[in-house]
DNA sequence: CGCTTCCTTGAGTAAATTCAAGACTTGTGG
DNA sequence: CCACAAGTCTTGAATTTACTCAAGGAAGCG
């Protein structure tokens, strides 16, 4: 873990503020949560939290990528999750978690004990509400994505991987100075996360730079060269399309 | 729907008093809950909300067994979960869910108005935090699908299928009479909850029989003849194995 | 008993995987 | 600032798994 580089950054200045856990706290909570609040820092390729490791911590990732990662046996690997700023880590009531938590780029995350702040939800709905709507919403995620796991090919498993990666971006602003973007992965996460190869990932992104649907600048900067094309190739909806 | 056979079943003496949404409620709570309940019945095949429908009722699964499906543009269609008795359809604070609820059986569901049951929730924190932990538990269940989805072989995919159908039934004693598990889906719907076709779904389950791990007796009713080797089948951890 | 629906089985095909070799990036040390 | 090493990525060829297409067979319902 690395020395945090935001020391103690007020709450009211915080960049996930209005979308974080604590976004529907008004100031005298959020004094609270300011209290029993620490910062932690991870290096890219650190490991969070382990499977089965006892869970005292919870928080929101303030800055970074995190994946949540599932081993079977033998070693084969599928991705569950994606962090991006303002998700949530750990659930309340529960001791531990069944998979791995790894920071994919240098993360920053807003920590509470579990035990304090278990306490503090079970008296501020602002708190419980948020978290309830937070699991829903990553309960729909998990959903879409078993759509793709189980019924895409593999273009289109690339194709919505990189819908959702403008969409999770644009939204954090993680998008940076010009209109690149970041491919916070590698193309062997990318391939445990869609259900494929690194292989076949490669393939299928190189076939969509051929086609100018993408643009690439190195090996993790890319721009969308045709945004209704990537559409196109998800095989999602024609409505249901990305709204900016 | 057809009319309800349990006209008004006291919650005392529900099937699912202990495990369903109401388990934590104290004799007040389930006495407001009484009043405010209704059940409604679906014969099999019937379409119980359909995507997009505005969501008007929530409740739980008292008996048979329900289905959630996603259908993609061109009709490819993956089921993101099976319902059993005691699981709960619908979410607080949504309006409408992405997704059909189609009853595969014959189900009998004790169901709320969304609006009064909201209200309720604010106030009744048994009821808040089950919902919370079997949202948890929903999203549990997705990530393990998502592994099966993304990583699992066919034969592997049948197996942990048929193990989690042994698990549910053996909790909910639809087991019926005899030793003997109901199959509940088609070889088609089976296909659709683990992302194959049928025919694969078919030459695996005829392998499991020839390999006397299953035995047949009919269409919908077997039973696991050795539960060691169809354990050892699902790839998964030879000590998170099914424990009775 | 006959019809419909669901299931089985086979043969050929296609999509993605595996195996393998080589090339590009990126960061580090000289 | 360049060269090198390590890690990543690309590409090709062969293989494999599951899919598609097709026909026939069993179950279950009326």
């Amino acid at each position: 873990m690395l020395a945090p580089d935001i020391i103690r950054t007020k709450c009211s200045d915080c960049p996930i503020r209005h979308r974080a856990v604590c976004s529907r706290c008004d100031t005298d909570e959020l004094a609270t949560l300011e209290r029993i609040k620490t910062y932690k820092s991870f290096e890219a390729g650190d490991t969070i939290l382990l499977r089965g490791d006892p869970l005292e911590y919870v928080g929101s990732v303030v800055r970074g990528v995190a994946t949540l990662n599932k081993t079977m046996e033998d070693g084969r690997t599928q991705m569950v999750g994606m962090l991006f700023p303002s998700d949530f880590i750990g659930r309340p009531g529960r001791s531990e978690i069944d998979y791995d938590v790894m920071a994919v780029t240098n993360v920053t995350l807003c920590c509470f004990r579990r035990g304090p702040f278990e306490r503090m939800i079970a008296t501020t709905p602002h708190i419980s509400e948020r978290l309830m709507e937070m699991a829903l919403d990553e309960l729909d995620a998990a959903r879409d994505w078993m759509v793709l796991l189980g019924r895409k090919t593999a273009r289109e498993k690339i194709a919505t991987f990189v819908e959702m990666l403008v969409r999770r971006q644009h939204m954090d602003k993680v998008a940076a100075s010009n209109g690149t973007l970041v491919l916070p992965l590698t193309r062997d996460e990318i391939a445990d996360y869609i259900g494929l190869t690194l292989e076949t990932v490669s393939r299928q992104l190189n076939a969509m730079k051929k086609e100018g649907i993408l643009r690439f600048a190195g090996r993790s900067r890319f721009e969308v060269a045709d945004l209704a094309a990537l559409h196109g190739a998800t095989g999602d909806d024609a409505d249901g399309g990305p709204i900016y």
